[in-house]
DNA sequence: CCACCGTCAAGAGCGGTGCTCTCTTTTCCT
DNA sequence: AGGAAAAGAGAGCACCGCTCTTGACGGTGG
């Protein structure tokens, strides 16, 4: 009975399948506002109007497309911090800031799409908010890891943080990277928003031509940060 | 004789001027996307074709449109940094930052035309590069100053660069910001990647809810780099 | 076995877009 | 005053997202 009822189903989540696999294809090549449901139902051979048969409305496709992208940026991370060697916290860190580099320069629309200016008239639901923060997850989890092991600087006394600062850190923070002081934790945020600020100058061409090759700057630029944070070497 | 002839060239000015401020207040309040030409028009009482008449395309309208932003928030920050003791240096990088801040969250659309996804499609020309960099002259005076004045703390032994990577970081940046070693542009430009990534999340709502005001966030982060640049209060 | 009913593709159509072309009107210069 | 240059008006092209209706297909209950 299912089987049967399956058969149709089954059709349908290919068909599904396939739009979104033209859809991230026409992304990749045209960008978000190129992006057209038309250009889609062409290419499958379709009517235009049976694409809203699996998807109400454009908004609803980029939205699985960005899930979509969250959750592969997320993958890529966790597979890079899974490659490394647990208690080496600052290559853990390296590792993840390379992978986030390398993820975006690699799907530069699809980090657009996750990261750049808001697509007009669009409100992300809240389905998103899961796989927006894979990557937030992976660096937390290295944050507690490093100082559960005693590898973590401590604040420096010339720059504490006004404490109800820091407990404001602790509270919003401290599901995603419990133990960490705030202070440490006010410091990550630096580091975390230096990253995807360099993604973002460099995906969206704001420093081209300033180095020959960003990747040496760039992982330079992950070892200050790291150092910032106060990562440890093992001992 | 121009008196005349400024007489058309002044009604051909002033809609000129109508057009992008009409423009400008449609981006305001649709965003990048939303920008119409016939929308400008009808607005003017005019019709669409005629904008064509003083903008060839709706791409060349956006590049005045970005053209003005980036010397609207270059404008910002040179004011900001204008008004600080010129040998107090963690003030002035302070004020550039909240400059920075200030002027994005007040123009959010307008900001992301600047830092946010490319519109798709459309190449800046090079009339932009002037004004883009203005924030970066200003940033750049800030650390030359400092270096004449010995308020840069050397690079720490612990986190010397690559000299090659100095040497170009030398190279490109010595321009804007001359006298500057390499180590240190290398991490003053970690910290303009930190400003430029908060921002980012910010106005493109990627920490939406993470504190009740991101304000004092952000002014911490700020002293963090400023520290982490190297800048000491003045003797 | 078959009639039924839900699902789906197709097509036409609406209002919108950027942009081009032609034609007329206005303005300026000689 | 007359001709050239500039500007506005209008129609039209190809595209877009989206809606509505129509007809066909196919799994399911009687």
């Amino acid at each position: 009975m299912t089987a049967s009822r399956t058969a149709r189903e089954r059709v349908r989540a290919e068909l599904t399948r396939e739009i979104v696999e033209i859809a991230r294809r026409q992304l990749a090549t045209e960008g978000a506002g190129g992006l057209s449901l038309r250009a889609v139902a062409r290419e499958m051979g379709m009517v235009s109007s049976a694409i809203y048969r699996y998807f109400p409305s454009r908004d609803d496709l980029l939205t699985t497309l960005i899930i979509d992208g969250y959750n592969a940026l997320g993958e890529a991370v966790e597979r890079a911090d899974a490659a490394t060697p647990p208690d080496d916290f600052p290559a853990r860190w390296a590792a993840v800031c390379h992978a986030v580099r390398d993820w975006a320069l690699a799907h530069p629309h699809e980090y657009a799409l996750l990261y750049g200016s808001p697509v007009p008239g669009y409100q992300a639901p809240q389905d998103t908010i899961g796989p927006r923060v894979r990557d937030l997850v992976v660096f937390g989890g290295i944050l507690s890891d490093a100082q559960r092991a005693g590898a973590l600087a401590p604040a420096s006394a010339a720059l504490d943080a006004d404490p109800a600062l820091a407990s404001e850190a602790e509270a919003s923070l401290g599901e995603l990277m419990p133990e960490v002081p705030g202070d440490v934790l006010l410091r990550a945020l630096s580091a975390w928003t230096s990253l995807y600020g360099w993604v973002n100058f460099e995906v969206f061409g704001q420093l081209q031509g300033a180095f020959q090759d960003n990747g040496p700057v760039f992982g330079h630029s992950v070892r200050v940060l790291g150092a910032m944070i106060g990562f440890t070497r093992p001992a």
